[in-house]
This record gives C-alpha cells, structure tokens and sequence, in this order.
DNA sequence: GCAAGGTC
C-alpha cells in the first residue's frame, strides 16, 4: 500500500513540535514555512496500519475573524440600530495571510487533514477555520479531528490511532458568541462614543477626539463589580457597637478572653450585661478543649490562581503576571500558563517533576526530603474540581537557578510556579488548638491558641503562614478574676475596594472572561479611563467609568451586571450539546438585544444626566446641540424616536412639535396669548415619562382673563392646569382650532391627554434587583423596607410566653432564654432575658415585653442604601433621584464588622481586689451616676 | 475607530 500524505494542524507552534516529537520519537525533519513562526515537521507515521506521510504545523490562534461588510465597517455609515442585522462575514486577516498560504500549498499535495486543535469550543472552531481553508485548496481532503488532553506520549499515540469527526456544534456555539459579541459591542460602542464624546469635556485622554467609550458584554460586567463595590464603600454608615473584653495575667503569659455573643448594637444591653460582670468578676473555666487542626496545602495551579497569587503575594498586575508566564513557557521552564484545569491526571510523572527540583539552591533540600519516603512529606495533590480537557496545571517544566535574561518578575513567578507545585504535593500541616471557655457572671467569654506540630508543605509554601499563639494552660472548674474586664466599643466598616484578586474572583465565578482573556478585560478598563488601580492594587472607578454605569443603571438595565453574559454562557452550552440551534439561539439572543438595544437610545437622556453630574459641557455641545440650548422639550411620545422642540409655526404662533416631521405629525399648540416662549432646563417634578422640560410663558396681558399672570412656568407634559384653562378659553389662535383643546394634554392628534407612554422597563425587562419581570426595579417586594414580620411574630410570642413567665424562647435564634436581675443603678432589680446561646444577641426587659415591647435593637441598621445602587447613585447626584433615594433600605443591610476601629477609655478596668465602690460613669467619668444614665451620652 | 477569543 503506498503511503499517504497527511497534513498535521495544531493551534499553536509548541503543540506542532511537541506531537511531532512524540510520534516521530524525535526523527523529524524541520522546514520553513510562509509564516516565520509556523515551521512544518515531517517524518513517517503508521495509522490504523497505513503507512503516512506526515507534515506537522500550526496556526496561531484564530485564523479568522468576524466583521461586518464593508459598508458597514464606518461608524457613520449606518445607524447603530442596523448593527444588529448587517451582514457579517468571516475572512483571514492580513498578519494571518502567510499561515493561509502555507496552509493551502501544502494541503494540494496532501490526501488527508489532521486537526490537532485544543478540545474546547474554540480549538473546535478554529478546527472548521482550518478546514474551509484546506478544503478550498483541495476539496478531496478527508479530514479528521484528534481528540487529546495532554502532551502525554500515550495519549498522543492512542488520539491518532482513534481519529473522530470534527463537531460542529461546538464550533457553532462559538460562531454564535462571536456573532452576539460583534454586535453588541459595535452597537453600543458607537452608540455612547458618538453620543457622549463631543458633549462633554472629557480631559482623560491626549486627544479628547479619538477617546473611544467602548462597550463589551465582558469589560461592562467588569466594571460593574468595581463601581458596585465603590457605591457600597460610599453608602456605608458606620455604626457604633459595642463587646465586652477581658484578658487575664498568669505566670505562664497573658490569656485574651472574646465574649461569645460577639457584639452587641444596644449600649443599654451590654452595659447591663457589663456591670453585672464586673459586679461578680469571678471567672470558672467551663471547658478545655483540643484539637489536631490542618492546615491544607493549596490545589494545584490554574491560570486564575495563578493571577490571583502574583498579585497577593507580588501585586503584580494580572495582565503582567500573563505576559512573564507566557515568557517563561516559550523558554520552556513552565507548562502551558492558560489553564483551568486544578488537577493533574493520573498518568503525570509528578515525582519526575520534583526531582528535577532537587539540585535547587533555595528548595532543592525540600524537594529531595519530599522524594524520601522516610522524611513522610509526600501527598498526592489535591484535586480542584475543574478540568479543561486540554492542559495541565501549571507546573515547572525545567530546572532553573535563574536566567540571566531573567526580570526579576521572571524569578518571581517561577519561583511560585515550582513553590506551589512542591506544595500542592506535600502533606498539610499540622496545629494543636486548645479552646478554653470561661464563664464570669453566666456569660461565657473563650480563648485560643495553636502550637505548630508540623509545617510540612509550609516550609516550602513561604507565601503562606499559620502562626503560633501561645495559652497559658488553664483546667476544668479553675476559678480566677481577670486582670482586665472592659467594655469596647468599635464601629462598623466598609468593605475595601477591591483588588486585582477580588475582581478576578468575581470574573471567575460569574463567568466573565475566559482564563485567556480575564487580564486583558481588566487592561482594557484602565485603557479606556474607566477604572484607576492604586498601589494595592486596587481599583475605584474614575468618573467615566461611574457615569456610564449610573446611566445603564438609572435606565433599568442589567447591561453593566454580569447577567447578560451567564445567560449568553447558557445559550452557547445548549448550542454545543446540540439542544438549541445556532441559527435559534442567534436570532433570540439578536432580537432581545436589539429592542434593549433601542430602548438605550430613547433613553439615552439617563447617560447624559448622568455624565453632567460628573462633567462639564463642551461649547460645542452648547451651540449647536439643541439639548443644550433649551429648544428640546422632551421626547416624542408618539414616534418615541425624535424630540418634541418648541418652535413657531407659520403664522408665528408658538407650538411644540416633533422634529421627525414629517415622519411623526405629533404637535402640541400653546395658548393662543403666548407672547414670549424659551425652554427652561428644569424639569418637572410630576410628569413621570421621561424628562419634560418647563417652558418659561409670557402672555399677553390685554388678552388673558383676569386671574391669570403675565408670566408662568408651564408643563406641556399634561400636568398644568394653568394652560390647559388658558387654551380652553382663549384657544390657540391658530387656523386649526380643532386642536386647542387637545393642547395641554400634550397628544396634538384630536382631544385628551398625551398618548402616555408607560415606563419601557415595566413589564418588558427584569428587574435588576430579582430579576423578575413584571415589576420595575422601584417597586421591587424585596426591595421594600422591612418591617420585619419577625419581630410583629415575635411580640406576639412573648406576650404568650410572658404570661406563663416560666419561659420565653429566643426570637432570634430559638433556645430558650434565661431570667437575670440587671445590676446597673438605672436598672437594679429590673428582670430582664437573655439568650441562653451565647453565640446569640437576644436580650429583652420583662416589664417591656409584658407591656407588648420587643427585644432590643441587636443588630446593626440596615445601611439606608443597602445593595440598592440606584438610591445610591441618586444620592450621588445630589439629591431628586425621581423620589427613589429614600426607597431602596433593607438591601444587603450588614456592614462589615471587621475589628475595632477605636476603643473607649475603659474606666471599668477591674483588677483584682479593687473597690468595686469606686466605679464611676464609663462615659463621662463622674461617680455621682453610672453610664447609662449619663447626661453626657449622647442620645 | 467598535467585541471577545485564540495566540506570537
């Protein structure tokens, strides 16, 4: 049987080399092909029993690329809108010419195809790419597709030997995001860049001209985690709380005691619990507990994990991070840097790997002790749970002590790639926990401490640490008093903006990005000025980025949330295990983003008003737009495309009619006595659709009722009783009558009132706070302010429960609770119940609960915003926010109680045998009253 | 001039 040729394709040039590597046990010939980094390997292969000749080489990547039609390529060659249906076509760009050629030439010489592409969705369409150019040069190719995971020789050997059909819908699922991708991103980039840029004085960039706004359907999720972050930083309220600390002095060292109930919000109940312990300070250990705790060793490295470290540990940018990797895998110290995979299979040689570490000055001692069984270091790494099907984990590839054209980020990130390999490897280590709980006055405070037993994988891990904190010992039943016993108080805290690793752990668990593409979405923020990063590294918005997100966000839509791409995720799922069409899920997905497409631009009055809070207008933008100058009144109801504009008609008489005439005829005529009209640019507080703008009136005198002023400040929205009167009676003084009446109302097409448009977002897109559709964000049920049904059920409760006095369950948590005597002057011999969970808050007077009261307050205050963004960035605009800034409590509610942030001078402080006739007033000092009854407290 | 995804 003669042999055959057959032309070998992998997605990038290491891949060609390694499997020619492989299959040929390294006795191939290398040649040059068109494109200088693409060389082609021969040698002979025997598949299936056919002798073959075999030409190995590569693309880059893609081969082609989306873009629409020539003449829709200019960005004013078609309004945006028409993005969504313009034609698209696929086509090998210039830098990728060199490859088609060399790809062509050798497929006329070849009788089969071999796609050795990576097995995900996107090698399976670079797959097709490969294929339609091959099969134009030869149409009598027979193709095939090796499927394989790894550059391991078996697999290698086994994937040739069982060659599969290439699978289109996985292919097709990738046509389908790269077709959703393009449009979107074009649309609404054109969209904003052309709206925005020339109105406002934007002083980002050197040239204010050629400053693109862009958006894309993974760098606006992006963004929105970082602006939603910072709004939750801004709408913080900090909140006073209040614990109670006790510490105790020994021989052995100094013990610190935490109150189990954490912290309380109610001063009154914790200085009553307070005082009752400084009254009988004596302290019983009630419990000594210990226990063997581990400390895991990390899963092996995946790209995400990877960014994430570098930039904990070196704050090292993701984007930079990416590049050095890259580098060190061209130079073959790494494995392959894009990965999701967390687990090595089990046909790695890991030992291999490690010995290759061992002459290493740094970590050569760990590896050989890890390859000793007798050092018992050894652990078979952990498993992540994710698995691409197509790469390892990162891991060393070759041994080095340092290159001299190393950075000394190149040091860094191979020095944490063989650190964490030799890590995830090694057993966990190991601590000894004491616990020891206390209990003073019947509340219970405990204290902890660790002793390192064995490190193990953190000797070579230095990037982690688990510290030692050591406990005097203390035994069941030992009574003492403490040293200290003080009463703190701390106030609550917003969370930190977040960093390079918070915001790819957010693009990671919603799906934004691909491990590939996450650093350059992040990039492309701070590209564009929508984003700043400090030296934390971490990211606040600028105010471009801010407004932009303001404006989607006041409009309703989710465009900024990460949302729009799960569900595009979704979609392209059911595409690739053949449940939905490409052609089904390309034309809903298209339709859908269109109408949202659409509605933007009616509303797109939202990103201006939000762009002037943050900027000023250009004289540009003052004379020659007529949003600026006054003329526009609001946007047609009718056509709901084009703007109502006060203008005179040819009889010089005032009217408002829409500029799209004459497409849309609407018009509103004015009272016929108009003298004067100019377009004001408040807008009116009752017309709810959209913004109409009051226009300044000057009537003529001679010819308006008595009762009536020469000047007035009129709404044609359909709200003014003033206007609708003065048409009624006097007309409008236009040869039409017919319309008078319909004047005021503001419809122009025959009596009553404007055709009112009810709120686009109604009904037609979920609200952004339950996703739910039927109801507008506003008027959310989970976003109303709680009166929380608990506390009415539970007054109910006690009530009951009070009058059988014997007991009253906990409406926090449930236990049952206990009945105390307060020791406080205030308070003395007043009978109050406590949780009898220590972990639990719940503290209640009787006398209150008997006369129906609650419990007290024991939880912070929701923040007035909570996670409501809208209110938040109402606020930011200082003030109006179409009545919704008040609305939106009882979101998210919990600050974040990360520590004190001050402690109070503890005049409590009880040593041991002191006066407990001496306190005085914990707040102001004076011992002529106790704290709770302070005149200086502030109420 | 626009996206996101490959890769050099």
């Amino acid at each position: 049987m003669a042999a055959i040729s057959v032309l070998n394709v992998a997605e990038k040039p290491s891949v060609a080399k390694s499997v020619a590597g492989i299959l040929s046990r390294n006795q191939f010939r290398t040649r040059e092909g068109r494109s200088r980094y693409n060389k082609i390997f021969e040698f002979n292969y025997s598949i299936n029993g056919q002798q073959c000749h075999m030409l190995m080489t590569s693309v880059t990547g893609h081969l082609m690329e989306l873009d629409f039609d020539d003449r829709f390529r200019k960005w004013h060659s078609c309004d945006p809108t028409d993005l969504y249906t313009a034609p698209v076509r696929k086509f090998v760009p210039e830098d990728k010419k060199d490859i088609k050629r060399s790809l062509e030439e050798e497929a006329r010489r070849c009788q089969w195809l071999v796609l050795w592409l990576d097995c995900d969705r996107e090698g399976e369409n670079i797959a097709f790419e490969v294929m339609e150019v091959c099969r134009a040069a030869n149409s009598r190719l027979t193709v095939r597709r090796a499927r394989f995971s790894s550059l391991i020789e078996r697999e290698i050997h086994q994937s040739v030997q069982n060659l599969v059909a290439p699978n289109q819908w996985f292919s097709d699922a990738v046509d389908a995001r790269q077709e959703i991708d393009l449009r979107i991103g074009a649309s609404f980039t054109r969209f904003q860049t052309m709206l925005l840029r020339d109105k406002f004085v934007i002083n980002y960039a050197q040239d204010e001209r050629n400053l693109i706004l862009s958006y894309g359907p993974c760098q606006f999720p992006t963004l929105g985690f970082i602006v939603e972050r910072y709004w939750e930083i801004q709408s913080h309220e900090p909140e006073e709380f209040w614990t109670i600390n006790c510490t105790h002095n020994s021989d052995e060292g100094i013990a610190t005691f935490n109150w189990m109930r954490g912290h309380l919000f109610d001063y009154i109940s914790v200085v009553t619990l307070y005082e009752m312990c400084v009254e009988e300070p004596t302290a019983t250990v009630t419990k000594v507990q210990k226990q063997e705790r581990l400390k895991h060793p990390p899963f092996p490295l995946s790209t995400v994990e990877l960014g994430k470290r570098a930039s904990r540990y070196f704050r090292m940018s993701s984007e930079q991070t990416m590049k050095v990797a890259e580098d060190l895998y061209q130079s073959g110290f790494i494995s392959y840097p894009r990965t999701e995979t967390d687990s090595f299979s089990s046909g790695t040689d890991l030992r291999a790997i490690v010995q290759e570490q061992a002459g290493h000055p740094s970590w050569g001692s760990y590896a050989q002790r890890l390859l000793d069984p007798e050092a018992e270091l050894w652990r078979n790494p952990g498993n992540g749970g994710h698995d691409d099907k197509a790469h390892p984990p990162i891991h060393p590839t070759k041994y080095s002590s340092g290159e001299s054209g190393w950075s000394q980020d190149h040091h860094k990130v191979y020095e944490l790639v063989v650190r964490h390999f030799l890590a995830c490897v090694s057993r966990p280590a190991v601590g000894a926990e004491t616990t020891v709980e206390i209990d003073i006055a019947s509340e219970l405070f405990c204290a902890s401490g660790r002793m390192i037993l064995a490190k193990n994988y953190l000797d070579v891990y230095r990037f982690e640490s688990w510290g030692n904190s050591m406990l005097p010992t203390y035994d069941q039943g030992q009574q003492f008093i403490p040293t200290t016993l003080t009463l703190d108080s701390g106030i609550t805290r917003p969370p930190p903006l977040l960093s390079e690793a918070d915001l790819l752990g957010c693009m990671d668990k919603a799906g934004i990005g691909t491990d590939a593409t996450m650093h350059d979405h992040i990039k492309k923020l701070l590209d564009r000025f929508y984003v700043t990063k400090d030296a934390n590294t971490r990211f606040s918005p600028t105010n471009l980025g801010e407004a932009l997100v303001m404006g989607y966000d006041e409009m309703g839509y989710e465009l900024w949330k990460p949302n729009l791409r799960s569900m595009m995720e979704y979609d392209m799922k059911e595409v690739s295990v053949g449940h939905k069409s490409k052609a089904d899920v390309l034309a809903t997905s298209l339709q859908q983003m269109k109408a949202c497409f659409i509605d933007a631009k009616l509303n797109r009055t939202k990103l201006l008003e939000a762009m002037d809070v943050f900027f000023e207008r250009t004289d540009r933008s003052a004379s020659d737009d007529q949003y600026a100058t006054g003329e526009i009144v609001r946007l047609c109801g009718l056509c709901q495309e084009s703007n109502m504009v006060l203008k005179r008609n040819r009889d010089n008489k005032f009217m408002v009619g829409c500029s799209g005439f004459p497409q849309c005829r609407n018009v509103v005529w004015l009272p016929g006595p108009v003298l004067e009209a100019t377009v004001t640019t408040n807008v009116c507080g009752s017309c709810t659709q959209g913004p109409v703008y009051l226009i300044q009136f000057k009537f003529r005198q001679l010819e308006i009722p008595p009762g009536f002023n020469v000047d007035h400040l009129g709404c044609i929205g359909g709200c003014d009783q003033t206007l609708r009167e003065l048409t009624e009676m006097c007309g409008t003084g236009t040869r039409g009558q017919a319309a008078a009446a319909a004047a005021a109302g503001g419809g122009g097409r025959g009596r009553g009132a404007a055709p009112t448009r009810s709120n686009p977002r109604q009904g037609q897109n979920p609200c952004i706070y339950c996703n739910q559709p039927g109801h507008a964000s506003m008027d959310c049920p989970s976003q109303q302010q709680s009166a929380p049904p608990r506390s009415a059920r539970s007054r109910g409760t006690n009530q009951q429960n009070v009058q059988s006095t014997s007991s009253v369950t906990c409406t926090t948590c449930g236990a049952p609770c206990t009945l105390r005597t307060a020791n406080t002057e205030a308070n003395r011999g007043r009978k109050f119940y406590s949780c009898n969970s220590q972990a639990c808050n719940f503290f209640a007077w009787e006398d209150s609960l008997a006369n129906g009261g609650g419990p007290q307050r024991s939880v912070p205050r929701a923040n007035g915003s909570g996670g409501s963004s809208s209110a938040t960035a109402a606020r930011r605009r200082g003030g109006g926010g179409g009545g919704r800034g008040g609305g939106g409590g009882g979101g998210r509610g919990r600050g974040v109680q990360n520590g004190f942030v001050s402690a109070r001078d503890a005049t409590f402080v009880s040593a041991t045998g002191e006066e407990l006739s001496g306190r005085r007033c914990y707040v102001c000092g004076d011992p002529s009253h106790f704290a709770n009854s302070c005149p200086n407290r502030g109420s």
